[in-house]
DNA sequence: CTGTTTTGTTGCGATAGTTGCACCTAAATT
DNA sequence: AATTTAGGTGCAACTATCGCAACAAAACAG
């Protein structure tokens, strides 16, 4: 009577698990999939039941199987609806934009996301020189990269003070100093229009973002140049001068109104 | 007793059914998504019922709900899981090529994978002339783009054959002829490296493709390049040549042995 | 090539999640 | 304020899924 409040919808959470799992560390080895009996393990459920849904899944195309291993990966339905995501249009957008901004520095741009207390990295546009990791679908800590100030910067105090409670290992000493700085760096987007932090997406580069805006004036992404070398503090500023004009066009780019601009200020979201 | 033959997988049946309906025909008017109501009227379906997977499905993140109208899109995981399949690596790898072709040739270039009978476009380079439409995510049917005729390069003819009947109006009486017209395409790509047609993504342009090998020499993906301007015939051949080169390329980024490239051939795959 | 182990699939009764209806709340509309 | 429409909930009936164990098929070993 006490172990048993009902699972709704146990198939689809079975399903993304599984949808999860194959999508795997992101790393390269897995690259030919997984079979049947492994997923079950790691998962701890029944092989009959992993089985089945697997075959489920790809009949939707969800998931495929190597023909010839028989085992499992992500299929090409995720794809196509990926591609039909008002994220995918951002992206299509905000690539030349992204660009121009390799090109320019010859440093790693990146195109952001807030998602829950995380910074969903959508885009990475590598520099000439490195064929660095690639951060698409990646989530890091909104208080990691300078992106998640950017994409913070016009929420109301108290919601960034909960976000980061939340986020921060609660009764840190220099939590509420950490709070204070934080709150100070926001202000410095507002009014500078962008955002510089020590650590971007890994902590061997320094990083500049500036707030992107949708059609109403609301920050909705932040567009981030990660600097692997260390660069003196006056080149990261010149720099962020140059992110924030890149993204007030790429702004207008996606139907924002000049008039707009200023009237998302300080409006928030609902929380969710 | 007649009309109930068992319905596996019912769940995740309806859950596609309603992603594939907030995929939308790609339009973009319906960017602000759908309401429950109409969802359920458009599948026919209970609105508790789909009230209640959406509200599953947003919890996974597969879908969100706009703050504000309430209506539900399509939502952030699917960017991240598709960021995870071997489509996207693929993609990454096989931009800066397309990218070179766009540049060289001012016309759009695309990559495509063979998908059952369709052709399925992973992406597409716009030129530098015109703000196209987005193919990503889109499929046509085999026979209408040159890349079809790349990716069955190395069929067995019988199964061509198989195929082209099967997505052939059959009892079309100039049918037999338009086999044999194919499996002749399909020997020049064999010989020439490249393909040729008059159709590419839409009817308003030709289009000259070449097949991507991965690395065991199986053709696993196609570049082509839509020509929409009227070009001289000659020119697309002089085209197809450097199409085919780059394929050969991004086939060796791809982790292609030279000695393989060869292996692969008339090996084919399993029937799937 | 034959025996053995591992991996993947299927049948079937019991279980447990889903269905559909009616009802309800909230928001838009008049 | 009244009416209409959209979205959500409670609950009993239903039915798809679960898990077990037996089976089939590869992979492995000798």
């Amino acid at each position: 009577m006490s172990d048993k409040p009902p699972a709704p919808s146990a198939g689809l959470r079975r399903d993304m698990e599984i949808l999860e799992l194959l999508a795997g560390h992101g790393d390269d080895r897995d690259a030919d999939g997984f079979g049947v009996s492994w997923i079950a393990q790691r998962l701890d459920r029944e092989k009959s039941q992993v089985s089945r849904a697997l075959r489920a899944l790809e009949l939707e195309g969800m998931v495929e199987r190597d023909p010839v291993t028989r085992r499992y990966r992500l299929g090409w339905r995720l794809f196509a609806l990926a591609a039909r995501t008002q994220h995918s249009r951002l992206v299509q957008v905000a690539a030349p934009f992204l660009r121009r901004l390799t090109v320019a520095f010859d440093e790693e741009a990146y195109l952001c996301v807030l998602r829950g207390n995380q910074v969903l990295t959508l885009l990475s546009m590598p520099s000439s020189r490195v064929y660095h990791r690639v951060w698409e679908g990646v989530s890091v800590p909104v208080i990691m990269a300078a992106a998640g100030r950017a994409l913070l910067a016009e929420w109301e105090d108290e919601r960034v003070r909960q976000l980061l409670r939340a986020v921060l290992p609660s009764g840190l000493e220099g939590a509420v100093a950490g709070e204070r700085e934080w709150l100070a760096d926001l202000a410095h987007v507002r009014s500078a229009g962008y955002a510089v932090s020590d650590i971007e997406l890994d902590d061997s580069s320094a990083g500049v973002s500036a707030p992107v805006r949708d059609h109403r004036g609301l920050i909705t992404a932040a567009i981030s140049v990660a600097v692997t070398r260390t660069a003196a503090r006056e080149r990261l500023h010149e720099m962020g001068a140059v992110v924030a004009e890149t993204a007030r066009e790429l702004s207008a780019a996606l139907g924002l109104k000049p008039a707009a601009a200023e009237a998302g200020y300080r409006s928030g979201q609902p929380s969710g």
